[in-house]
DNA sequence: GATAATGTTCGATC
DNA sequence: AGATCGAACATTAT
């Protein structure tokens, strides 16, 4: 469900909360979305103490003292909340209990997101990590973007969802990335102009941002670390637009739908 | 009841 | 190697 916006959107929730605290006990009501065995993960988080909370694509990183990490990937309905009373009950399936009276909620409906434990040296964190590429907002992830494109024939829609070409675009802002930047989502990478590229990362960093500033698109899941929506959903310009007029001044263009990958992709054939 | 949903991964196939 | 496709995971909402 959250892609990188709504990811860092959780990140600064948890962060003023979370280092220092340590976690007091480990509830597992749903062994499934562990990566590892129950007692595994309450052996390794009882006692520790959480020295920082970092993000990487879609992933957050929960540090501890005791040179292991925490990767959570909310996948499509997970979400991790801050004290109770915000989460369906139904949904819970994990549950921190912190120092100082603070609980870390992890709640998911599909329970397809996943708690993996990692040695949180760089070197361990990066295996783990391994199957992404650089971060989608670091210059580094904007660099293998255009690299990637300059080679691969796949449509350039398809690019911007590989997580391990850069990390963190996910189905709503791919869309909207490429609406910005007036390309055609089924475009093969390798045909894109110069200038093409350039729109591409401009319109990548400045979605990207516009999005965190807004705390992310609640379209129908998402809930910050605090348990509200997100306000990006106003300023979406083409996702789940299918059928309306494009908002762009001056284009009479209608926004079609079409389909990708088995996902589906919006745009307005008028304007690329 | 069919369909689609902000994601990832694995296997088959070309 | 690169690419595509389908299925799987699991559950709700329309």
């Amino acid at each position: 469900m959250p892609e990188l916006p709504e990811v860092e959107t959780i990140r600064r929730d948890l962060l003023p909360h979370l280092p220092g605290r340590r976690v007091e006990t480990v509830r597992v009501l749903r062994a499934s979305v562990l990566e590892c065995s129950p007692r595994r993960l309450r052996a390794a988080l009882t006692g520790a103490v959480i020295r920082d909370v970092r993000r990487h694509g879609k992933v957050l990183i929960l540090d501890l003292d005791s040179s292991l990490s925490l990767l959570v990937h909310l996948r499509m309905t997970g979400q991790l909340l801050l004290g109770a009373g915000v989460a369906d009950p139904r949904f819970l399936r994990v549950v921190l209990q912190l120092s100082g009276g603070l609980r870390l909620l992890y709640a998911d409906c599909r329970a397809l997101g996943r708690l993996e434990l990692c040695g949180s040296s760089d070197l361990a964190c990066s295996r783990a990590l391994g199957r992404f590429g650089p971060d989608a907002l670091d210059e580094e992830g904007l660099a293998a973007l255009l690299a990637a494109a300059r080679r691969r024939r796949t449509p350039i829609k398809c690019l911007l969802l590989d997580q391990s070409v850069l990390a963190g675009i996910g189905n709503i802002y791919a869309s909207e990335i490429l609406h910005v930047a007036r390309i055609a989502p089924d475009r093969p990478a390798d045909a894109l102009t110069r200038a093409e590229l350039n729109r591409l990362r401009r319109a990548t960093r400045n979605v990207l941002s516009a999005a965190i500033e807004a705390r992310g698109t609640t379209f129908s899941d998402f809930r910050t670390g605090t348990g509200e929506p997100g306000r990006y959903g106003a300023q979406l310009r083409v996702y789940g637009r299918e059928g309306e007029r494009c908002l762009r001044r001056g284009c009479r263009g209608t926004i079609v739908r079409l389909v990708q990958q088995q996902r589906s992709t919006f745009f307005c054939p008028d304007c690329v």
